[in-house]
DNA sequence: GCCAACGTTGGC
DNA sequence: GCCAACGTTGGC
């Protein structure tokens, strides 16, 4: 069995890691994303027991701030259907939704958030799509990123 | 708040 | 299907 490792962008002022770990179950439905790239990839390639690694954009100091496990696949984004949300679809409908997603749970806060500015300086992530392609916002990490990360910058933590 | 990068829309 | 105009993302 493969495993997939990921990439979650949200922002901390409206969802931040803390918020997950707070949340019923530690689990969310990864809701409001908007753009076709990322919803292909939760609809297509996201698996239920990938790992994820959840990151705060848009905010103070932009970078990881912990790590997350896919817990469910193939559900309708509930936002999409509801015209109070501001994500709200009206292109998008029960029978025939538009947008796809998935629902997370929280495994650990990293003891301090991992900056954009240090991964920039690691040579080995120089190909991570972070880094690469700033603006989508459910992107993959590979296996010797992910692995990379783990161990010589968290792990080098504790 | 600025602005570069880039995604989306819509006229043709 | 092209592409100009426009909107959004997200680092700084």
């Amino acid at each position: 069995m493969t495993m997939n490792y990921w990439l979650l962008k949200s922002e901390p002022d409206q969802f931040g890691y803390h918020h997950l770990t707070s949340a019923p179950k530690k689990r969310t439905i990864w809701d409001g994303v908007r753009n076709y790239q990322a919803r292909n990839i939760l609809r297509d390639q996201v698996k239920v027991g990938d790992l994820a690694y959840f990151y705060h954009s848009s905010c103070k100091i932009p970078g990881i701030a912990g790590i997350c496990r896919v817990t469910k696949v193939g559900l309708i984004d509930p936002s999409s259907l509801d015209p109070e949300s501001p994500y709200y679809d009206p292109k998008s409908s029960l029978d025939n939704p538009r947008w796809i997603t998935i629902e997370v749970e929280a495994i650990r806060a990293l003891s301090r958030v991992i900056p954009l500015k240090e991964l920039h300086q690691h040579e080995a992530l120089q190909n991570m799509v972070l880094l690469n392609r700033s603006r989508l916002s459910v992107q993959p990490v590979s296996q010797t990123e992910w692995d990379y990360i783990e161990e010589q910058i968290i792990a080098a933590d504790r």
